[in-house]
DNA sequence: CGCTAAACTGAGGCGTCCTCGACTTCTGCT
DNA sequence: AGCAGAAGTCGAGGACGCCTCAGTTTAGCG
């Protein structure tokens, strides 16, 4: 079962395709922060100057793409998390994380409906967050500060739901829903976010 | 500003005209269950045995065509809405309430999207909604049983997300965070739907 | 039956997705 | 410096969906 390592000699990565790629997310960032996750990759290509396939040899697919964007995101995100998870009151803890995951999620529109699409190149990410979250849940409940059967899957849910009502309905809104849905999660209710 | 009635001497409908749209509805129905809201509007004129002109003269947009079918299916939904108005536990009622409507709104992948797109042909049924769900926050407020500011606005950004979560996740984990939410809602929690 | 408005038709322009064979350029090596 | 070839890039092109509109058909009415 041990690879017997083909040692396929791997050369560098060409310099030109580095650029081209940095080039390529940071066009996706901004094209999907004006336009949503929906926006033509034709048009991504466009003004990262550079032809429809050098786009689809670095990222096959939209979800690859989004994916490689979020990565690094992600990275500072899930920090926060473990930070936060250290905390002293577990149900701030919980609501802080479960806000902060809605605002990192409505960055780009359409995010949500991409996440919770059940693309692989995306899984990984969320594998990882309903994983943190379960520890959110845990403490949560180890505390006797979480309603009954609640779990990383149910915030996962929450957290999607709401940054999708985010790019639908105002922010208000949508933090009002939060608001609701954790009020009903947490026994000992988060100060809420308005004065 | 009354109407001089240029009375146009109104010829009947015509048949074929009226026979193509109840065909075209019947398909885009069965059409948008099996693949949802974004299906080929040119597949649904096809399967209608119709050219995707004869659709656009019916249809102007697509959410026309939701529009339309949702009609017939509101009918019932309102009436019902209505009756469950009258009922002695505002609070059950609200909560049953909430549930129908995101029943309903699950026959369409995506229905969620275009009915919080805003899109001018869908703001009626969702005024009459917004308008429904306000008498249901009223009267649950004035029984003591609701959260202070609770509104039907909130009420219909909950259906929607709900609604959503449902297209995208398990059923039961929207169904989960519906009960969340509307335990964080009212202050006596109605029995949640599972044992 | 003929007139006419209403309705139907479907080709066509445009944009997007994605592929693939031809071409270019960079890297590692001598 | 020069070369071989792997790695990367290019962009035309087929497939599909949206929507329009000029030309054609057809149902209702007198």
């Amino acid at each position: 079962m041990s690879d017997p390592q083909p040692a396929p000699a791997r050369r560098r990565p060409r310099a030109d395709a580095l650029r081209n790629r940095q080039r390529l997310l940071a066009e996706a960032d901004a094209v999907f922060r004006e336009e949503g996750t929906g926006a033509s990759l034709e048009g991504v290509a466009r003004r990262a100057g550079v032809a429809i396939g050098t786009l689809y040899g670095h990222f096959p697919t939209r979800a690859a793409l989004i994916a490689a964007l979020l990565e690094e995101r992600n990275q500072a995100l899930f920090a926060y998390g473990a930070e936060l998870a250290e905390g002293p009151d577990p149900a701030a803890a919980l609501a802080e994380w479960v806000r902060a995951v809605v605002r990192h999620a409505a960055a780009y529109q359409g995010l949500a409906d991409q996440l919770s699409a059940g693309n692989d190149e995306l899984n990984e990410s969320c594998a990882e967050m309903t994983a943190l979250g379960d520890r959110f849940t845990e403490r949560a409940r180890a505390a006797g500060v979480l309603r009954g059967d609640t779990t990383g899957a149910d915030l996962f849910t929450l957290m999607n739901a709401a940054a999708w009502s985010r790019e639908h309905d105002t922010p208000e809104q949508a933090d009002r829903l939060l608001d609701l849905a954790l009020a009903g999660m947490l026994t000992t209710t988060p100060p809420p976010a308005a004065g």
